[in-house]
RNA sequence: GCGAGAGUGGCGGAACUGGUAGACGCACUGGACUUAGGAUCCAGCUCUGGCAACAGAAUGGGAGUUCAACUCUCCCCUCUCGCACCA
């Protein structure tokens, strides 16, 4: 052992012995229980950060530690390779996206082992690789045979940026998520899943997930967005046909005054033909076709219309309804058409103000009355139906299910449920991802490309266009395709590449058997790990990634592929690693290095100026509030780096970046160090204390009880809610109490017990600064790997505390406290509180009404 | 607007089902060791008053339940995140 701590040498030589010696490698062992460990798999941009290091950290905790319980761990690692950054750097570069992908997996995989995970790395996956998206096209195919996927022209996000459609779930507030350029509507060709097939499926299993963060399931359920009610079918005057209108609060038909069409519902510029209102109508249509959606997604837009001319007729109280075609309305919600109640509706109440439109009460609160005209803002509360016809009287609530069947039985609508989820759009115009395995025949139309032709490969060699516009098209060798359902040679290729979010829907599963070449996976294998027992990763994904994963596994499940519907039995979501940003007033944001001096007195060390601190935030590379994890790597080593990830907040919670909290890291892994060094003579050959606590007296009695404390608090604190930072503080805890006893030759008692807290240490630590507890573990005298010992045990007994503290409360509040032996009754510590003297002063002879003793705790005395 | 989460010392954060508020770490202060220390070890460290003993106040604000509230209930304020004209 050296005198000084070097985590240089100590993490090589201990990630050399992990990868040479293949420790990580796992298979399946139907003897062992499994424990399936995922973090969210990297996309290959290049260089590690924070973010990856504290989310990668937390996992590799989790598997050591579950390894160390003696469960067969599955823990890989793989990188989520297709994607338009690569696309774009490679423009930028005039290189290729492969090239590009490849060299940065190089790089960040190097950069991963220096953190010491424990990756089983030969299971390692590119999604690029053609062995993998082939099995994604093999997929395609039978969704297609079954009809899950479809081919539809319409109007789709498109961010002219990233020149490429982008699905709802990827714009977030009219922007893209990707790029944060305004998004556009556009009019194209796209292909679909019918993720909607499984919306009500998807949203009541959001319930059975009791492994995942509230907070997401929420998200999830918002996102569905499920809203029963009734379809209701409007006659249009003068003619056979019918608008049909979703709507909640079918209770309030009767109010409904006029009808509102979304600007591209294709019944607007139909209706308005050969009427007044033609070219005005015309004109608004156009003009809202212009905007973009992120202007029309603001609150404060303001709603307008315009009457199309046509009527309609309220079904039950035959009420004549002009139908307007207003902003509001979204075609891609419900029927894109709107029973309007200005009573009841606050919307529909402004809407008719501005344009004179009638408002009649239906429903009228129980205590009060309502009149249409002085009215000042809709009513949308519980009432009694009013103008209702037959439903008079009844409580509106009532009628909302009464009204329902009324109108079924009536043949003019039926209960029916919206979802705010939409049909998931997977083409993307790029080159860099997996292409989409369809010919386009003049004669037969669209034709699946036979299985026995698959993969179909991505051009290796193609010129990347300007702008970001797929070259797939240009290329002829590949565009050009034989019909395989008539042998025509004019058939063309789909040129559309597949949304990443495709691959990295059914990952995990490949990791299962990641060479698999008869299939997207080995059903035994897969049988045999999945589902992943734990899940790691951000929030971000909430949504996005977690969504269409849920979507995939259902589709798997159809097809028989796997057993289960849920691929993710816990999900743990960390949060983000933040940092103060700072900026000059000359040279704007400024890089940590770009910055001396400290405390109040730092400037730019490129002007001089003062710094303006700013607010602390996500560290990101636009706002230059970033550290380089290969820096702290360099200059403390992996373990200090892991510890700091750890120990400076719960992993739910964002982090904040602080240097000293690294010092602090350090410095108690030196302390550790300098503790064993001082003491290895004298326990190395010791055998460890394993006796009952009562042949132990002193000092050397409280560290054991100390000891077996810590193992319980930790032990707790990972395996219940994953609190790594109170599990190093109860560390931190016992090496001071270890710092209490000197090193004595000849007392062979405090060397056992010694022995015992020291391996201890090393044990609890191990999953958490893995090189350095190899390396003490050893230093102990160990042959083997500290993870093939087994994870601590706690004694019961030596749990129960020598003697009770007891609280002394008057009036609740805390006047006193002393010790009292284990098995002392509850009236003796009674009577000992109430003749304590500083009890006796704040009792001051006045009447005790009132004695509380808490078993072993605390006794309150009420005066 | 709707939904979720959070608010505790100078700072990061503890406090498990109501029972000693501030564990552990950082920063700071003092001491020891030392040629020196920005290393290490020991000690102090919520605020107010006091040399001290001690007393009082304190978990965003206000009410309430309780012998007892960071913890439970209600109202309000602030911040973060998600959705956002959803019919």
């Amino acid at each position: 052992m050296d005198e000084r701590y070097d985590p240089k040498t100590i993490e090589s030589r201990w990630q050399n012995f992990w990868e040479t010696s293949k420790f990580f490698k796992v298979k399946e062992d139907p003897d062992k229980e499994k424990y399936y460990l995922l973090e969210m798999f990297p996309y290959p941009s290049g260089n590690i950060h924070m973010g990856h290091v504290r989310n990668y950290t937390i996992g590799d905790v989790i598997a050591r530690y579950k390894k160390m319980r003696g469960f067969n761990v599955l823990h890989p690692m793989g990188w989520d390779a297709f994607g338009m950054p690569a696309e774009n750097a490679a423009i930028a570069n005039n290189s290729h996206p492969a090239k590009w992908t490849y060299e940065n997996i190089e790089k960040m995989r190097f950069q991963l082992k220096k953190i010491g995970f424990s990756y089983d790395w030969d299971r390692e996956i590119a999604t690029c690789s053609p062995e993998y998206y082939r099995w994604e096209q093999w997929l395609f195919l039978k969704m297609y045979e079954k009809g899950m996927i479809y081919r539809e022209k319409s109007f789709l996000n498109w961010c002219g940026h990233c020149q490429t459609v982008l699905a709802n779930e990827q714009v977030e507030a009219g922007l893209c998520w990707r790029c944060g350029k305004t998004v556009r509507q556009k009019k194209l060709w796209q292909w679909f899943f019918r993720i909607t097939d499984y919306a009500e499926d998807l949203l009541a299993y959001c319930d059975k997930l009791p492994g995942w963060p509230e907070k997401v399931i929420t998200m999830q359920k918002n996102w569905i967005g499920k809203s029963v009610g009734a379809e209701i079918r409007f006659p249009i005057e003068n003619t056979d046909e019918k608008i049909p209108v979703f709507t909640t609060r079918q209770d309030t038909v009767y109010g409904a005054t006029f009808m509102c069409l979304a600007p591209e519902h294709p019944l607007v510029l139909n209706l308005s033909k050969g009427t007044l209102q033609e070219d005005k109508v015309r004109e608004f249509v156009e003009h809202i076709s212009m905007q973009d959606r992120s202007s029309r997604a603001v609150e404060s837009y303001e709603k307008e219309g315009v009457f199309t001319g046509a009527y309609c007729l309220n079904p039950l109280s035959g009420l004549r309804m002009s139908i307007y075609t207003a902003n509001f309305a979204l075609m891609e919600y419900g029927t894109g058409a709107v029973m309007s109640v200005p009573a009841h509706d606050q919307r529909d109440f402004e809407f008719a103000r501005k344009y004179g439109l009638d408002v009649v009460v239906v429903v009228k609160p129980h205590d009060d009355d309502l009149d249409s005209a002085t009215m000042t803002q809709a009513f949308t509360g519980e009432g009694v139906m009013v103008n209702s016809g037959r439903f008079n009287g009844m409580d509106n609530v009532t009628a909302l299910d009464e009204i329902a069947s009324f109108l079924e039985q009536e043949g003019i609508g039926k209960k029916t449920t919206s979802f705010r989820l939409r049909d998931w759009g997977i083409s993307r115009q790029r080159y860099w991802g997996a292409p989409i395995p369809i010919i386009h025949c003049k004669k037969c139309g669209i034709v699946p490309v036979p299985e026995q032709d698959l993969p179909i490969l991505l051009p290796e060699n193609a010129d990347l266009l300007e702008g970001g516009r797929s070259p797939l098209g240009t290329l002829e060798y590949f565009a050009k395709a034989i019909c395989p359902a008539c042998g025509s040679p004019e058939a063309r290729r789909e040129t559309d590449t597949m949304d990443t979010f495709v691959e990295s829907s059914w990952y995990y599963e490949r990791y299962c058997s990641p060479n698999c070449d008869s299939g997207m996976f080995d059903k035994t294998s897969v049988d045999y790990w999945m589902p992943v027992d734990q899940y790691i990763g951000g929030v971000e994904h909430a949504i996005l990634h977690l969504l269409y994963s849920r979507y995939f596994t259902r589709v798997l499940n159809y097809f028989g592929l796997v057993k289960y519907k849920e691929p993710f039995t816990r999900l743990l979501t960390q949060g983000m690693v933040c940092k103060e940003t700072v900026s000059c007033p000359k040279h704007g944001f400024l890089l940590p290095e770009e910055v001396e001096g400290n405390g109040g007195d730092r400037h730019c060390k490129k002007c001089g100026e003062v710094i303006t601190p700013g607010r602390v935030e996500k560290m990101s590379k636009s706002k230059k509030n970033v550290i380089d994890p290969n820096i702290l790597l360099e200059k403390y080593g992996a373990d200090t780096t892991r510890l700091f990830c750890l120990f400076a907040a719960p992993p739910e919670r964002d982090l904040e970046w602080s240097e000293q909290g690294v010092e602090g890291g350090y410095r108690f892994l030196n302390r550790v160090w300098r503790f064993a060094w001082n003491w290895i003579d004298l326990i190395k050959d010791a055998t460890p204390f394993n006796g009952s606590p009562d042949l132990l007296e002193g000092r050397t009695r409280e560290l054991f009880k100390k000891t077996h404390a810590t193992i319980y608090k930790v032990t707790k604190d990972i395996e219940d809610r994953f609190h790594f930072n109170t599990a190093i503080s109860a560390i931190m805890e016992l090496v001071n109490t270890m710092y209490g006893i000197d090193p004595v030759k000849n007392d062979t008692q405090d060397t056992g017990v010694m022995r015992f807290a020291m391996e201890s240490v090393v044990l609890l630590l191990s999953p958490i600064v893995p090189h350095f507890a190899e390396e003490l573990w050893e230093t102990l005298g160990f042959e083997t790997s500290v993870l093939l010992a087994s994870w601590p045990s706690y004694m019961e007994g030596a749990l129960l505390k020598d003697e009770l503290l007891i609280v002394i409360q008057v009036n609740g509040k805390l006047r006193s406290r002393f010790h009292v032996d284990v098995d002392v009754d509850d009236n003796t510590i009674k009577e000992l509180a109430l003749s304590d003297k500083r009890v006796q002063k704040f009792i001051n002879n006045k009447p005790i009404k009132k004695v509380i003793v808490v078993k072993r705790k605390l006794v309150n005395i009420v005066v």
